[in-house]
DNA sequence: GAGCACTGC
């Protein structure tokens, strides 16, 4: 491991980390010079922040090391300094950029805008930030960009050496989305290429060690050419955060209903504890809103002690107004409790919350190669998300977590770390973006974790499928250029391909934009009754894919109308999203040399298109079957429609879907009928293998 | 008869 210290400073201490590994800290403040922004308030603001006194440290590192890994609990400023202490260095010098990633787009403005503050800067100049939609960058002008690490991954589409940059700062390494993962093992090919390149490598839990591990060249050697010798070993930098301290508690014996402990613990904290609300993670919707209703009915029903309390849902498919009332000020004497699902780990921050109360776990998803089905499973979190979420509790002032599991459970069973979302995940678009950044050897890639070899041929045979790869496992010309340029699931990017000869491509273009986000419709329990009243208004014999269509165009006649949407039972942010994918796709489109043209009523054209894309997911109903029972073709798997689908209950002989979602039964989503002579027009070299079928 | 969370030229 990476030893350093400035010399003539003093000595930095070497410390046992919790997990036994060796972390370099620096025991005393390091003097740093004002930066001379003219704004001595948040100048002060900003020496106040505990990364300060690593400026100096930090710079040094960054000079000597091609790679630098920070650790840093939250609040302790690396985001936001880091990058101005690098400016203010000269690393942005000769019209070079500093770039800092993060996996949410949310969190790309909210850092990039506090920082332009800070310099007194106008966003979008000196400071921008660049995400799906929304390019605020100058290119002449901005020195220090944000951006998600989708989008870098993107550029490096046009510019694989990623030449602008000077520093490439990781942030929240430690959440190990994908874009990240892939993102790391790329910087490092870079960083043979570019040795002044500079990353930095922000994380908030101690993988440091196996991220340390992974950017060790076997060049051990320092470069000497240069002076200060530059070294190829990773520094590792522990940076303390600024929360306060949180007492953990756990159960003695095991609970058998998190739900019902979730609210016994919830009635203790207010019967025994000062003022302060309460967070509570439980895994689903379900879960949440069987929670909440049992705390506001007893608070409501004058349980003595609930008297005060009252308890909000928090998940991603609230609507705004139901999300802004988790965040209004608790009023006077009373108690606020908010059930969330992971959601409140990481996405958004809470104020105010002095009580955590964790169930240990959450909903995971998981990719079952074999299948092909992605699933979505309640399972235990890690210590670092346990870690997290108890976090959450010290953020105004010292609090409190309740586990609802055992500390023996916590020390020893416990996984350290989550598994990365790369091992649980389809691999098809991670695939297609490493073949067009030439990297051909899918296998023999360099992962931070590699995925299955089984999620990997899975890809690698979807991928041929669609005409995308060639018997080489190369990228075909054009299919396999084209599609890898539409920033979709490939089946999706396929299917817009399709719809030029199909002269459909208006109608595909919104489909596709449909496919890609969650769900258009309003989502409310309670309700379900007017929910599937509203939805026949725009239901189409065809399916799924042609009622979108006919969504849209009443979007649209609307004047693009949140009443519209509100009244129909539609999700007005959902459309909003397509409206603006769709306009990115119609670029994106005309570029690749797609004519834009509508086939009017003639929706045997789109039929076939989406068939193109998503021949693979053919299903077919089992003769006979009074329930509704399919069969795909691929693997007589047993799939049932949707309850959500408008043919849910049609069913219809042929269909195929987009994804299988899987609870009890294996459920179709997004379900289009269709015509099963046209599987082996468009996909003659995949039913002709499968044998006779018809 | 039913939905963890993010994200992308």
């Amino acid at each position: 491991m990476a030893q350093f210290w400035k010399p003539g400073a003093e000595k930095p201490q070497l410390l046992d980390d919790e997990e036994g590994g060796v972390l370099f800290v620096f025991s005393s403040a390091f003097s740093s010079s004002s930066s001379g922004y003219g704004y001595a308030s948040i100048e002060k603001q900003r020496q106040r922040l505990p990364v300060y006194k690593y400026r100096t440290a930090i710079l040094y590192l960054v000079e000597t090391h091609a790679t630098t890994i920070i650790v840093g609990e939250t609040g302790s400023g690396k985001t936001t300094q880091i990058p101005q202490y690098l400016k203010e260095a000269g690393w942005a010098d000769g019209g070079l950029v500093i770039a800092c990633t993060q996996p949410r787009r949310l969190a790309v403005q909210a850092v990039a805008s506090r920082v332009a503050e800070e310099m007194g800067v106008k966003l979008g100049e000196e400071v921008g930030y660049t995400i799906r939609f929304e390019d605020v960058t100058d290119t002449d002008k901005t020195r220090i960009k944000f951006l998600t690490d989708g989008v870098l991954l993107r550029e490096m589409m046009d510019d694989p050496l990623l030449t602008k940059y000077s520093v490439i700062m990781i942030d929240e390494a430690h959440e190990r989305s994908i874009s990240t993962d892939i993102l790391l093992g790329l910087l490092k090919k870079i960083q043979k290429r570019r040795p002044e390149l500079r990353l930095i490598i922000a994380s908030a839990t101690i993988e440091a060690k196996a991220m340390s591990a992974f950017f060790q060249t076997r060049r051990r050697r320092a470069v000497e050419s240069v002076e200060p010798p530059l070294s190829m070993e990773p520094a590792i930098l522990s940076v303390e955060g600024r929360g306060f301290n949180v007492q953990i508690h756990y159960v003695e014996e095991p609970v058998s209903d998190y739900v019902q402990a979730a609210i016994s613990t919830v009635q203790l904290i207010h019967d025994k504890e000062p003022y302060g609300d309460i967070l509570v993670f439980l895994t689903g919707q379900d879960d949440i809103d069987a929670a909440v209703k049992l705390i506001n009915e007893e608070a409501r029903n004058g349980g003595k002690n609930s008297s005060g309390l009252f308890a909000l849902p928090l998940y991603s498919g609230l609507s705004r107004a139901e999300q802004e009332l988790i965040f209004s000020p608790t009023p006077r004497g009373k108690r606020k409790v908010v059930v969330s699902t992971n959601i409140a780990e990481t996405s958004l921050t809470l104020e105010g919350i002095v009580y955590v109360v964790d169930s240990g776990f959450s909903k995971q998803r998981f990719y079952n190669p074999i299948t092909d089905i992605e699933n979505l499973i309640v399972a235990p979190i890690s210590k670092a998300s346990a870690r997290q979420r108890a976090g959450r509790a010290g953020r105004v002032r010292p609090g409190k977590c309740y586990r609802l599991y055992t500390e023996e459970y916590f020390l020893n069973e416990m996984s350290a770390e989550g598994i990365p979302e790369i091992q649980r995940s389809n691999l098809v678009s991670c695939v297609i973006q490493l073949k067009a950044l030439g990297i051909d050897n899918i296998l023999g890639f360099d992962w931070l974790a590699s995925p299955s070899p089984e999620a990997m041929i899975r890809a690698l045979e979807v991928l041929y499928s669609l005409g995308v790869l060639d018997d080489d496992a190369k990228l075909t010309s054009p299919v396999g250029f084209q599609v890898a340029e539409i920033p979709l699931d490939p089946m999706i990017s396929k299917m817009i391909l399709a719809s030029n000869q199909l002269s459909c491509s208006e109608e595909v273009l919104t489909i596709a934009a449909v496919l890609s986000i969650q769900s258009i419709w309003f989502i409310e329990r309670g309700i379900q009754k007017e929910m599937d009243e509203a939805k026949l208004r725009f239901a189409a014999a065809e399916g799924d894919h042609v009622t979108f269509l006919n969504v849209y165009k009443g979007f649209l006649r609307s004047g693009k109308s949140s009443k519209w949407c509100y009244k129909n039972y539609i999700n007005y942010h959902s459309m909003k999203t397509v409206v603006e994918i769709r306009e990115q796709l119609r670029r994106i489109a005309q570029r690749l040399g797609i004519v834009l043209k509508s086939c009017d009523r003639d929706m045997q054209a789109v039929r076939k298109a989406v068939t193109a894309g998503f021949f693979a997911n053919a299903c077919r109903i089992e003769p006979y079957s009074h329930n509704g029972m399919y069969k795909t073709v691929r693997t007589s798997q047993e799939v049932y429609i949707h309850p959500s689908s408008v043919l849910f209950r049609v069913n219809p002989k042929w269909v195929v879907y987009q994804s299988i979602v899987s609870t009890d039964r294996q459920y179709m989503r997004n379900v289009i009928s269709i015509d099963p002579s046209s599987l082996t027009e468009v996909a003659p070299h995949f039913y002709r293998q499968q044998g006779p079928i018809f």
